[in-house]
DNA sequence: TGTATTTTGGAACAATCATTCTAATTAAGG
DNA sequence: CCTTAATTAGAATGATTGTTCCAAAATACA
């Protein structure tokens, strides 16, 4: 998983794989299959230990706001960490690979389409609450977080400074502010 | 620079590019010395064709913010084409090679950096008109921006519905609005 | 303890990779 | 037209790719 995240599909090779992990090459394709099967497990596995631990902050009880602020500041802290300028596996995989790999391109879809439901139930709860603008209704403010949030993982991966992906989560979660509607 | 567009850097062999250019293999290498060369020169067409050419809807005179808008519809109009759901080369090429592609990670560094000025230049201009809110500064307008033309861009390559991109769209431009300081 | 099943090391595979070479052909310049 | 340079076709290079195979070792199970 690891080696994918960092390199990408198309780099890493199998030998890498082997060599990194200590796995027998024949116990590797016994148990996977191939090479795209290994790979997806790895995103399989990266989406329910990584990506589904950071969206549990999205279920905590209490401000609804102050639970999708929560998941974006975990978000930031972890895309500058030293040595974790990553980005998220599932969307370097789906910009490296999507077009042309059907199971990355669904699981990329179907994730996203979760994490705006998620989104879209906290909005909703947060601005019958008044804490969160009803300017715009949560659809559209939920497709505004993904793609911001997209934005901030790929920015990330790309070496952006602290201060812009730090002005980009505050400007993101400002939107949610009410104001005069 | 199709190809490297559509397929990635890694999945575009010299085999394919000699196929789709008709030009002789021998030829391709004493022009461009290897097929990292030959990638970076597409890259750099790409930024002088298809970025500049959108960048200079940022030098329209008048309304500031108008420019800015037509920036981001026209981004939108193309994200959404027919067989156009490819992102942006250089963001694809900084999310598979950047870590290790000094030479793409610069270039997109410089080229997100030069579209950031120029934002913030449109950004300072239609604050004092009035016709941009002033409740933050235009840097962290400006990064705001980048970082959600970044994830458009992505989520255009991931196949996303046009409705997420153009919600994406509208309410990023609904930040720049002027409101309650 | 004895049998069945996995795992291991490592060779072998054909295919493809980027790159280089040679020799023939075409184009350019004066 | 003649010479020099550039382009071509295509074979050849050695390395690496993903994948398979085989016999030996280790493990699991009864």
């Amino acid at each position: 998983m690891s080696l994918f995240w960092r390199k990408g599909y198309e780099s890493t090779s199998v030998q890498d794989l082997v060599n990194i992990t200590g796995i027998n090459r024949a116990s590797m394709y016994n148990a996977f299959g191939d090479k795209h099967g290994l790979f997806v497990a790895a995103v399989d596995r990266y989406l329910e230990t990584v990506t589904s631990k950071r969206a549990a902050l999205l279920e905590a009880k209490g401000s609804p706001r102050a639970a999708i602020e929560a998941y974006f500041y975990d978000l930031l802290d972890f895309s500058l960490g030293p040595g974790r300028r990553l980005g998220c596996l599932l969307t370097n995989s789906v910009v490296e690979r999507g077009p042309r790999d059907a199971e990355v391109d669904h699981k990329f879809a179907s994730n996203l389409q979760g994490l705006e439901q998620r989104f879209i139930d906290k909005l909703r709860e947060g601005q019958s609450l008044g804490e969160i603008s009803s300017r715009q209704d949560a659809e559209a403010l939920a497709h505004f977080l993904v793609g911001s949030m997209t934005g901030l993982r790929v920015l990330a991966r790309g070496g952006a400074d602290e201060g812009v992906l730090r002005d980009l989560v505050e400007t993101s979660l400002l939107v949610l502010q009410p104001g005069v509607n």
